[in-house]
DNA sequence: CTTTTGTTTTTTGTATACAATATACATTAA
DNA sequence: TTAATGTATATTGTATACAAAAAACAAAAG
């Protein structure tokens, strides 16, 4: 048998959902924005069809505002999102550190993934950074044994914002520092350690966005 | 002026969001069975259209499974899922009393609520029981201050099972003890004590629906 | 009989068409 | 002028039409 790999043409709500949020996280929507379906079906040169089910993910995700009979209303990036939108993340992902500590799975592959950041030269690369990061969090999902958690954290994610923020040296070095511990706390099955750790590392991300978002005003 | 009452058409997708999620709770569905889009058109009498984006947003909340060109599969409601459903809960209701209770905002709402539980004769009716216990978690939803959170815990209340499994009267009482005993910590701005609260109560809830899930097992 | 290939049927994904609601503008009355 | 009403226009909600993929079935080759 010829080895084979999928060819998967995502579906388009799914493809102009990942381009809208990305757009709104990066800020290329002014805050309190309408944006009509018609006008982003043109956009992207598709139907309304797809673009109605974007808008709708969307909603649930959180990033737009829809109402019945009107154009949807774009959520504002702003320091009040990024506390609700990370006071809901600590809870969650802190549940899943306890879950996957709980979990009598196989982790190696967090160990694997941990000594791949470990052992490259900071500082990382951006993409290096962000890839490493996000391998760490995702394996801890996949590990905490609730296939809902491991969806609504994944939904949660928002690649652009979330390490964009971590620029120098001594940051990378202590989110490390914060992972190193999750992982002896995951492997020791200390599940109240994990919640709590995970939960303070989440906290920490917070506060650093919020602290970048603080400089940009006072430049502004 | 003469006083309105607005006439509010709620949308085809969320009417049949709503049917089919409680069908779906209600195990009128067999666990994994295949439901097709055209099928629950018919069915409903209406088109494919608003029925797709049911479908969508049912696979958001975890009940449905979606796949690429085919049709989506029932998620089986057994002890599992519980188990995976109240844990999400139970951090995300414990984070909303934590931040109720952070809360300055005016809480006279959530006393009059328990009051009117305190002062019903036990046992109350199911239907007051449930529209007790709605007013008081919503309530907090709303005092957390985060709208995200509130919208998360609204799509994940499934009326039909929460409080249809508590048809005991000491049952009855041991929840309006467990609410009495967070209004104090929410009133007292006890922010710790609220969340730890919040996290037994719920995971009684799903013990209960365990035991009662165990029972039915036995008869069968 | 089993496996493979080709065809038909069904079902989904997307685009378009139509109906209902909301917005913008113009017209009229005070 | 200002307020109110009527009409035109645009946008959304829903239904239908069409294209592509999957499933079911039949026929042919081994």
């Amino acid at each position: 048998m010829i080895p084979y790999t999928k060819i998967e043409a995502t579906p388009l709500n799914e493809r102009i959902s990942t381009l809208l949020k990305d757009a709104i996280i990066e800020g290329q929507f002014k805050a309190g924005e309408e944006i009509s379906l018609t006008a982003i079906a043109e956009r992207y040169g598709v139907s309304r069809t797809p673009v109605r089910e974007a808008f709708q993910h969307l909603a649930k995700d959180g990033f737009l505002t829809l109402r019945m009979n009107k154009s949807a209303i774009v959520v504002a990036i702003d320091e009040h999102f990024f506390r609700n939108h990370y006071e809901i993340r600590s809870v969650l992902e802190a549940q899943a550190a306890y879950g996957a500590a709980a979990s009598d799975a196989d982790k190696s592959e967090l160990v694997r993934i941990q000594e791949l950041g470990e052992k490259t030269k900071l500082p990382m690369t951006l993409d290096d950074f962000r890839s490493y990061n996000m391998m760490f969090h995702r394996c801890i999902w996949r590990l905490c044994g609730n296939e809902r958690l491991h969806q609504l954290l994944s939904d949660m994610w928002v690649s652009s914002y979330s390490s964009s923020a971590l620029p120098e040296i001594h940051r990378q070095s202590r989110t490390l520092n914060s992972h190193r511990r999750l992982v002896n706390d995951i492997i020791n099955h200390d599940c109240d350690a994990a919640f709590e750790h995970m939960k303070r590392h989440i906290i920490g991300s917070l506060n650093n966005i919020l602290k970048i978002l603080d400089e940009g005003k006072k430049e502004a």
